[in-house]
DNA sequence: GTGAAAGCGCTAACAT
DNA sequence: ATGTTAGCGCTTTCAC
């Protein structure tokens, strides 16, 4: 490597103390410096291609400018709509987001965090919450900041963001009900996941405010081998098939329509699938695949702007910001076929 | 935020120089000191949790241990395995990945570039790459690591890794062959980008090779929209149907695929289409995609060896990492029917 | 095998 | 408005 240029040496061909460089050069400071020796400065920097040492800045100031963004994977489909609405907030901002996935492992997740934390980052923004976690709780005390995403953590009183899953599931329960199906089973996910709790819940009431029996069977994972393999187990169970299925994802409802073609079963004339998350590509689906649509993007930039507002803020105060759904009506709803 | 624990303060507990700790905790140098010593720091260090301040090491090693990954785009299906890829690899080796976001746009990277050089990453993996490029020739001066991952650059010896593009089209148009297509459209990507224009090359050579004749019409971007817009000019212009396409990548399938829809053909009876990189859900697709799988995983993790070795090494050695790819074969193609 | 001292590049009192 | 000084937390000579 070249050897890089520092603020002294941008001090040094102005002529002025690097102390004058520094503030020249910064936003909240410059204010403070004689116009024309700014000016000089800015020249001095542009004509060496001096580029600001944030570490070094960092371990002055202690703040990094860097949050830390954990997820399961970032290969589900979910989560990298989310990212880029974190970052777009972000990088408006001077800050980065450095990234870590977890497999649902809550070693890997305490890994990532250590480390993370090792890179002095300002906060996290947490999008694997399980219902409880030491992890969660620790870090609370160590007075650490972290915006909730998605799963909100029942033990610990940060931040959370989410989609509006009551009315999300009731969305898609009102949409089957008016079509005429009265016989509605819930794909529901692992009902540890704080989201897959919830609309497990908002499928139960949904129902019963229309006088249906809610009918649920739960998978093992939220992906879609466990979907597939939940409803295959359903199928073979011999227990009534239902007119529709509403899944707690769309990677379950997928799993789903896996399921039901093996079974010979057509979607959506022997059953209907509604999906949630609208996920990117769900309308090449076979078929297009009904679903309700979370506002990804914003979640994201969302639980940005309440990290940065709890960097800055001395105090943290526990808020959850909940943001509209809609239901997307495609292909793979139908009236119920008479049996 | 309460007092962070340094390591003067492990020193204090174990009774001993915070040079001693600093030796006591780094693999490479806790050789040089003492076993019981290194035990009673080692201890001290946990019971005050200690957390090194990688910030801090950083200054005075100049070296970060993260590196700069930017892509297009993170919302394209492609991207998210090569970034697990590219973190299985830096994270078992205590790496970090600082991840950026240009959206194809010159002025984007540039303002990713320098960010992430002032956070001074050890190196950049990208996966950006245009043909030609001012920002990795002024990089390349500087003596700047970086790998090139899926494009290369034809300006500068910068190592790279990819799928083996010539053997992927070749195995596309082997098989419409055998299935007993002879006319076949190439739907192509916009020749700037290197792989857009290696497949249009192979796919050329590939069809005088086996004696037909190819056609082709070019997307004007690498996206669903941009290949059903492709598509729909193509068939609008009156021009002979071919009896199968061969997309650049699978977006472009994907955007074939929908146009023929809208326009009442079917796949794979009228028209067989195959794709490109065996994206996440190709499989769900209405018609499961037949298309080229490309480990991007492998190409992710092999793109971060070749980023490490790199920076441990003095001279740069341009080295292109090509790594194979399969056909696999699902319902987008069938036989041509006769007409 | 361990301690002392210097310094990575920057910012923030304090002084002028 | 600018210069001086100290120090963020760590690693790395150089002594002992």
């Amino acid at each position: 490597m070249p050897k890089r240029v520092t603020i002294s040496d941008v001090a040094e061909l102005a002529g002025v103390h690097k102390a004058t460089v520094s503030r020249a050069l910064n936003e909240l400071t410059s204010h403070q410096v004689n116009t024309t020796t700014a000016r000089k400065i800015q020249r001095a920097a542009i004509q060496l291609g001096y580029i600001p040492n944030i570490v070094a800045r960092s371990l002055r100031t202690s703040l990094s400018m860097t949050v830390g963004v954990i997820v399961p994977d970032l290969t589900n489909p979910l989560f990298p709509p989310i990212i880029r609405g974190i970052e777009n907030y972000l990088t408006a901002r001077g800050y980065t987001a450095l990234l870590a996935n977890t497999d649902g492992q809550d070693r890997h997740e305490e890994l990532a965090f250590e480390s993370l934390l090792a890179r002095r980052v300002d906060g996290f923004i947490l999008a694997t919450g399980h219902s409880q976690h030491p992890l969660l709780v620790d870090a609370y005390h160590r007075n650490i900041r972290v915006v909730m995403l998605n799963r909100g953590s029942l033990q610990v009183p940060y931040p959370l963001v989410t989609g509006d899953d009551a009315d999300g599931i009731a969305a898609a329960v009102d949409h089957l009900a008016e079509l005429g199906h009265t016989d509605i089973l819930h794909l529901a996910g692992p009902q540890d996941f704080s989201t897959s709790h919830t609309r497990a819940e908002a499928f139960r009431s949904a129902c019963s405010a229309r006088g249906l029996r809610p009918r649920m069977t739960v998978a093992s994972a939220l992906n879609v081998n466990a979907g597939e393999q939940s409803t295959d187990a359903f199928l073979r169970s011999g227990k009534p098939l239902p007119t529709a299925i509403v899944a707690s994802n769309d990677l379950l409802a997928l799993g789903a329509l896996r399921s039901l073609r093996h079974h010979g079963l057509d979607c959506p004339s022997d059953v209907s699938v509604v999906g949630y998350n609208d996920m990117p590509f769900a309308e090449d689906f076979s078929p297009p695949l009904t679903t309700v649509r979370v506002p990804h993007l914003d979640l994201g930039s969302e639980a940005a702007r309440l990290l940065m507002e709890a960097i800055s803020t001395e105090h943290q105060i526990p808020l959850t910001v909940t943001l509209p759904v809609s239901l997307i009506v495609r292909d793979s709803t139908a009236p119920p076929r008479d049996r």
